[in-house]
DNA sequence: ATGAAAGCGCTAACAA
DNA sequence: TTGTTAGCGCTTTCAT
């Protein structure tokens, strides 16, 4: 068994409450200071945060549960964010809950007995009803990057209906009309942001939108071959395509590899997220990226403001919107009539 | 305040260790079952884990210390573990080294006063000096991928030589002589073995290693874009190249691309780990990928079966080496001495 | 089957 | 500055 502060208060034959003040940087007799640290060097003492946890009614632990770890995007936020939390003193516990509703509720209710002080969630279940247990326990709550109808919270999101519509811009802007669309899923905020960027684009340029241009499906890389293939098929006159995400666009390269297509000639691509993947594409993709580090920054730094209110703290909702920016590669190419 | 046992116990008018007894299973009688489930509907009650970590010892929390979250061979195995673990009520910590000796010896130390009850590891420090004081809790280690001279413990490895062998020999078998290799640093115990397959096959073959034709970096993207481009303008006979972990096949192609090579024409090229990468890539990679799904599998049952041993139990190390597989694409030619 | 009480390791009054 | 003590929410004897 590991040693305790009674172990230490024994071995220095000082009181209990003369350990724990100097454990948490206290003032102790020089003479005091000296036979503590021996101690502590001596039984290897470790202070037990589960303990100190259950006294001070703070775990100093930060749930996390998102769609899916294995998915770029993801990834990257919670790298961020874990470097900040820890430097601050807060581990992560992270669920994964595999953009299932039912699998995230699983997930809430774990770390709640796990009390951990607050949450930070990019959330499957859109109707809000997941998270309602853990709102009454009045611990702070970020929400990322899905918007939930209804509510009032914390939220780090991006503006994805801006970068669509720029995305869209400029491919209307190079004579293309015929301009499909590789879609998330219709009950996912981003998913349908993305898709009115798009359709603003059109409107704006006066033009209709055709429904046999927009591909809904996951957002994986499946979806993303059978997209691109479905839209050529339904669409042969379709010159350029505008995929929603990185593992869409994943797809999109492959059915474009399987199809035998050359890029941009035959078909102007712009995908979306990562940006060494846009590199190592031949030719370079041009792509939204989405500034994830960002993202985790703004995130992080909402949770430790909650978790330790400055003086002029204010419990109106802070909701900060990041922009994504476009990256030019040579996927795009002028719209060629013939 | 959440509700706790004692609010419990005072609204049915029970005593605690009844309401204890009913909530981890025991038998109550049917009139009281019935008042204490009111009651926990009631207040909301959910069990206290903290509480219950104190006073078993236990918090069913696994330490989990990598050294890239944003790293897509990690996060594979980390969503395969999370998803084992915590389906056996265990949460994971993941702490976030990044690649870094001493931030590794900081998770580690923050996870001991955490009072995980195991701990899975990608070792960055090769020493094994890290680990050493966990090692003295007694709890249980799992350490994945890398092996650490002189340590002891359960291991969950890939059979690296033998894949980076059987990639080095599909190019020779070709009829590729001057094929290089990018590999990750020398003190990690991947990039070692890889390179020693490679080597290997050579020998086998009866012909020389040329030093010239070995680049060493980090296993990341821009290692792989300045191994490709140094490799190049010193060997320009040059005909193929290994690229061995998945940041540095990025960062080939992406040094491929910026230089207009031809593949396979110009040049032959055998990657590693991500096979939709592989697929997206024009013509399609061949690659040698891993096993992730496995390794975390592996990973999660040992620590499983250490927590909670079985009755054949043993205290010898587990050895688990999984095996990659070569996937074949269109990236490797026939050596054109024209 | 149920209740009373001790104690897990720590913090925080309070007293000295 | 230091020591004593109560108690955080739970489990676990030991009685009843």
């Amino acid at each position: 068994m590991a040693a305790t502060m009674k172990d230490l208060a024994r071995y220095t034959g000082l009181g209990l409450a003369t350990i724990s003040s100097y454990i948490n940087g206290g003032n102790v007799r020089e003479k005091n200071r000296l036979k503590i640290e021996e101690a502590i060097a001596e039984l290897h003492y470790e202070v037990n945060e589960v303990a100190r946890g259950l006294k001070k009614n703070e775990t100093h632990t930060i749930g996390v549960v998102i769609p899916e770890l294995n998915n770029i995007f993801c990834a990257e936020i919670i790298t961020g964010m874990e470097d900040i939390l820890r430097s601050h003193g807060y581990a992560i516990m992270v669920c994964d809950c595999r953009t299932n509703v039912e699998l995230e509720k699983q997930a809430l209710d774990f770390l709640m007995k796990k009390r951990v002080d607050g949450l930070i969630n990019i959330p499957v279940d859109v109707e809000g009803k997941n998270l309602q247990e853990f709102r009454e326990s009045g611990k702070p709550i970020v929400l990322i990057d899905r918007k939930i109808n209804g509510i009032k919270s914390d939220y780090v999101l991006v503006d994805n209906r801006k970068s669509a519509k720029e995305a869209t811009v400029l491919l209307l802007s190079e004579g293309h009309k015929n301009i499909g669309i590789i879609c998330g899923p219709r009950d996912v905020f981003t998913a349908e942001e993305r898709l009115q960027g798009y359709k603003t684009a059109f409107e704006e340029a006066g033009l209709p939108v055709k429904e046999s241009l927009i591909y809904r499906g996951n957002y994986d890389i499946q979806s993303g071959v059978e997209g691109m293939k479905e839209l050529l098929e339904k669409n042969p006159e379709m010159s350029a395509v505008f995929v929603t995400n990185y593992e869409l666009t994943m797809g999109c390269m492959i059915g474009i590899n399987e199809l035998g297509l050359k890029l941009p000639e035959q078909i102007s691509v712009v995908g979306y997220d990562s940006l060494p993947f846009a590199r190592a594409c031949s030719p370079a993709l041009t792509i939204v990226t989405q500034p994830t580090a960002e993202i985790a920054k703004e995130a992080a730094s909402i949770m430790l403001e909650r978790l330790h209110p400055s003086s002029e703290a204010s419990d109106e909702p802070i909701v900060c919107i990041c922009q994504g920016t476009m990256v030019h590669g040579k996927s795009v190419s002028g719209f060629d009539p013939g």
